[in-house]
DNA sequence: AGCACGCCGACT
DNA sequence: GTCGGCGTGCTC
C-alpha cells in the first residue's frame, strides 16, 4: 500500500527537499510550518511539494512529527525563495533558513501580569510605595514591570502592594504586537512637488509590480512623500516592508513614522530578542502587523498580504549580505515586488550606479524633489592639505580648527567625519620598524585606547598592546601611526579643551539601541564635536549641527576600483548634507590632497550628475556593471599552496562558452583572512546573461574540496578589483 | 548547518 | 587504560 509523503525543505545547509511519511490524519499543505524528526534531533521544515518517493527509500522514511500553529509560507514567499536560491546558488535550505527566523520557541505565549488600583491605601506607607501608588493613581492598568521601572522601585514594591490588596493583578492577554497604524492620523503638508511625488507613489499601490526611484536629499521631504505610498497601502488594507539599513534602525527613524501614523512600526533587526522575534513574525504571517521598519533579512518575512515595498537608503552598502547566503537585498527586494505583484520604491539622494543607469533608461521611474529650504545647501570648500598641511601628528588643519572654535562659540555643533575607527590604524617599533599585523589576516592591527587592545578589523582578533616589540624587543617602543577617531578626539580635546566630544562609532554605538541613546543626547546639544566613522552619515538628523569637517577625503580615491569612487561619493555627499539642515547656513570643510578628483569637484560644486555621467561611460567602456555581469569564486583553505591549486583546477574547469571571460585566480583582496588564505576567480559575462546558472554547471564540475578548501561563490559582487 | 562517528595525542 | 581534539560524511 502506498503510503501519504511529503517533500520538506529544513532550514539547513542543504539545497534538496526530503521526503517524510505523514501521518494517518495529519493534513498537509505545501507551505505547512512542520516539526520533524532530522538526524539526531528534531527541526522544523516547510512543505515544499509532494513528489513521488523512490520505493527503495520507502522503509527508510521517518514521519512528521506534527504541524506549527502558524500560518503558513504562502506560495510567493515559496517561489522567492527559490528564486533567491537559484540566483545566489545559496542552498535552498539557507534562504529558506531566513525567511523562519521566528526564534527557538514559537509555541507559548508568556502570561504578562498588569496591575491597578483595586483597594484602600496599605496600612504602612513607605516612599517607594507612595511612588507606585502616585503613579497608578490614574486607575489605569500597566504591566508589572513597566511601574516598577517608572516609578524606580523593585518589583518586589509592587507584590508588596498586591499582597496588601492595594493593588490587583490581572493577567492580560498578551498585547497585540502593534495598533494598526492610522493613514490619516497627520498628514503632513506638502510642497506641490512633495505632493506630486506622493500622489505617484500612492496611485502606484495596487496596480501591480512597478519600481520608482525617489530621489532627493535628506532635507527634501523623502520620508514624507513615500509616507503617503505607505498610507495608501494601509488604505487599501495592506502590509507594507520598509527597508533601511540596519544602521539607520534608530528610534530617531522610527519615530517619524509614530508621528504621522500615530503607531510605532514593527522593527525587525539582528538587535531583537528572541521573544519579540517570534512574536513579530507570527504577526506578520497572521496579517496583524501593517507595517514593519526592517533590515535586509525583513525581506523574507512571511507577509499575509504585502502591497508595497520601501527602500529607504537603497544605495547603502549595507545591504549586501556577505555572509552565508550572498544576496543585495535591494536587488531582491525588487525581485520580490514582482513576484508579490506590488510597487517598490528605491528613495536616495545618491542612488547606486544600477539605480541611476535603470532611472536613465526609463525602466525606473524618477521622482526628483527639490530641496525644500530653497536650495540652501551647506557651503562647502576644500581644504587643500598640501598647502594646510597640519604639523606632524595631527590631522586637523588651522582652517578646519578655526572654523570648530568659531562654532563652538556660536554654541552650534561641529561633526567630524573620518572613516576609521579606533586610535590609530597602524602600530610600528620605532626602534626597528616592525609592524603588529594579525595573526590571523592580512591586516595591521588597529589601536584601540577605549579598550586598552590592538584590534583586528576583519576578524575581531584583539590582543593588550604589548610591553615590548615581539621582533626587537625593545622595551615600550611603539608609535601609533595615523589617526582613528579616537585620535582625532585626543587632538579635539587639545586644540579645543572647553568642547564637550563624542566618538561615534561601531564601536560607541553598538547597535540600534545605544545608536539611538547617544544620537538623542547629540541632539539635546550635550556634546559639541561629534567625531564618527560612516555611522554618522546614514540619515540620522543632527538638529544643532552647523559645521562638517571632512577629515580625509581621500580615503577611498585613487585605487582605480570604480566602486570605491561610488562608495565616497555617497559617503561624502550624504555627510556634508548632514551640515545646517534648520535653515540656518551649515558649512562643510573637505580636507584633501586632490581637490581637482572628479568626485571631489562634483562633492564641492554640488554636481552630482557630473559624477554620474563619468562614472557610467566608464563602466560602460569596460562592461563592468551594470552593463556586464560578475561573479566571484573565492577559494579559501588554511595552506595557500592548496587552496591556490585547488583555485587553478577549477579556474580551468570553466565551461567554455564564448561570452564568458574568467579572470584568476588571483590573491583575494584580503588574501589571508581568519587564517585562511584566499584566492579569487571572477568571471564576467555580458549584460542579460545567465551567469547563475553557468556557475552552477560549473560548480558541479569541481573536484571534491578536501583539506577544509572551500568554495564561496558571490554572484554580483560587490567589489570589482 | 548541525551532529555523530572515528581515529590519533596527553592525561585523571 | 579514557577524554577530547577536529577531519569526514550524512541527514528522508
Amino acid at each position: 500500500m502506498t503510503r501519504r509523503t511529503v517533500d520538506v525543505l529544513l532550514p539547513v545547509a542543504l539545497d534538496r527537499v526530503w521526503s517524510y511519511r505523514v501521518p494517518e490524519g495529519l493534513a498537509l499543505a505545501p507551505g505547512d510550518v512542520v516539526a520533524l524528526p532530522f538526524g539526531a534531533k528534531e527541526s522544523v521544515g516547510v512543505v515544499w511539494g509532494a513528489s513521488p518517493v523512490d520505493p527503495k527509500l520507502d522503509n527508510r522514511l521517518k514521519e512528521i512529527a506534527g504541524k506549527l500553529d502558524v500560518a503558513p509560507l504562502g506560495p510567493k514567499l515559496r517561489q522567492f525563495v527559490d528564486w533567491v536560491s537559484t540566483y545566489t546558488l545559496g542552498a535552498r535550505g539557507m534562504v529558506l533558513r531566513s525567511a523562519l527566523r521566528f526564534g527557538e520557541d514559537l509555541g507559548v505565549e508568556r502570561v504578562s501580569y498588569a496591575v491597578r488600583l483595586a483597594g484602600p491605601p496599605p496600612r504602612r506607607m513607605t516612599e517607594a510605595r507612595t511612588r507606585v501608588l502616585d503613579l497608578l493613581a490614574d486607575g489605569l492598568a500597566r504591566s508589572k514591570s513597566d511601574v516598577a521601572d517608572e516609578a524606580g522601585v523593585s518589583p518586589s514594591v509592587v507584590d508588596g502592594l498586591v499582597d496588601a490588596g492595594t493593588l490587583e493583578t490581572l493577567a492580560r492577554a498578551p498585547e497585540p504586537v502593534m495598533a494598526r497604524p492610522d493613514p490619516d492620523f497627520a498628514p503632513p503638508e506638502l510642497t506641490p512637488e512633495q505632493a506630486q511625488a506622493a500622489q505617484d507613489l500612492a496611485g502606484a499601490v495596487g496596480r501591480g509590480f512597478s519600481v520608482a526611484l525617489l530621489d532627493g536629499v535628506t532635507g527634501s521631504g523623502k520620508t514624507a512623500v513615500y509616507f503617503e505610498a505607505v498610507a495608501a497601502a494601509l488604505r487599501a488594507g495592506r502590509q507594507v516592508l520598509v527597508l533601511m539599513p540596519e544602521i539607520a534602525l534608530t528610534a530617531q527613524a522610527l519615530d517619524r513614522f509614530t508621528e504621522r501614523f500615530a503607531v510605532k512600526p514593527a522593527a525587525w533587526h539582528s538587535d531583537l530578542g528572541t521573544r519579540r522575534r517570534a512574536k513579530t513574525w507570527k504577526a506578520v504571517a497572521a496579517g496583524e502587523v501593517a507595517v514593519v521598519c526592517g533590515a535586509r533579512s525583513s525581506l523574507f518575512l512571511p507577509f499575509r498580504d504585502l502591497g508595497l515595498i520601501v527602500v529607504d537608503e537603497e544605495h547603502d552598502a549595507a545591504y549586501k549580505q556577505e555572509d552565508g547566503v550572498h544576496y543585495h537585498a535591494r536587488d531582491m527586494a525588487v525581485v520580490r515586488g514582482r513576484i508579490e505583484q506590488v510597487p517598490v520604491v528605491l528613495a536616495s539622494a545618491t542612488p547606486s550606479l544600477e539605480t541611476e543607469v535603470n532611472a536613465r533608461s526609463g525602466r525606473y521611474r524618477r521622482l526628483r524633489l527639490p530641496d525644500r529650504f530653497g536650495g540652501a545647501p551647506p557651503v562647502l570648500r576644500a581644504i587643500d592639505l598640501r598647502r594646510h598641511a597640519p604639523p606632524k601628528g595631527r590631522w586637523l588643519s588651522d582652517p578646519l580648527v578655526s572654523a570648530m572654535a568659531a562654532t563652538l562659540k556660536e554654541g552650534r555643533q561641529s561633526l567630524l567625519f573620518l572613516n576609521r575607527r579606533g586610535f590609530a590604524p597602524l602600530t610600528l617599533c620605532k626602534t626597528c620598524g616592525h609592524r603588529i599585523d594579525c595573526p590571523n589576516c592580512d591586516a595591521w592591527l588597529v589601536e584601540h585606547r577605549f579598550r586598552r587592545r590592538l584590534v583586528c578589523h576583519q576578524c575581531g582578533f584583539a590582543m593588550p598592546k604589548p610591553d615590548a616589540c615581539p621582533s626587537c624587543e625593545a622595551v615600550d617602543p611603539f608609535v601609533p601611526v595615523g589617526p582613528g577617531v579616537e585620535r582625532l578626539a585626543e587632538e579635539v580635546a587639545a586644540l579645543l579643551p572647553e568642547a564637550r566630544t563624542l566618538v561615534l562609532s561601531s564601536d560607541t554605538a553598538t547597535g540600534p539601541v545605544r545608536l539611538s541613546e547617544e544620537l538623542r543626547r547629540v541632539a539635546d546639544g550635550d556634546f559639541d564635536v561629534i567625531i564618527g566613522t560612516q555611522i554618522v552619515a546614514k540619515g540620522h538628523h543632527f538638529p544643532l549641527l552647523s559645521l562638517v569637517g571632512v577629515v580625509d577625503a581621500d580615503f577611498g580615491l585613487g585605487h582605480g576600483d570604480p566602486r570605491a569612487a561610488e562608495r565616497t561619493f555617497q559617503l561624502l555627499h550624504q555627510v556634508v548634507g548632514r551640515a545646517g539642515r534648520e535653515g540656518t547656513g551649515g558649512r562643510g570643510l573637505i580636507q584633501t590632497h586632490m581637490p581637482d578628483h572628479p568626485v571631489l569637484r562634483a562633492i564641492l560644486n554640488g554636481d552630482r550628475d557630473a559624477f554620474y555621467d563619468t562614472e557610467i561611460a566608464a563602466r560602460e567602456r569596460v562592461s563592468l556593471p551594470p552593463f556586464g555581469r560578475l561573479a566571484a569564486l573565492v577559494v579559501s583553505g588554511p595552506h595557500a599552496p592548496l587552496a591556490e591549486a585547488y583555485a587553478k583546477k577549477i579556474a580551468s574547469l570553466a565551461p567554455a562558452d564564448p561570452a564568458l571571460r574568467v579572470l584568476g585566480p588571483a590573491e583575494a583582496p584580503l588574501a589571508l583572512m581568519r587564517g585562511r588564505y584566499r584566492y579569487r576567480i571572477l568571471a564576467k559575462a555580458p549584460r542579460g546573461f545567465d551567469l547563475s546558472g553557468l556557475v552552477r554547471r560549473w560548480s558541479t564540475a569541481f573536484p571534491p574540496a578536501k583539506g577544509g578548501i572551500q568554495v564561496e561563490i558571490d554572484i554580483d559582487p560587490q567589489s570589482f578589483g
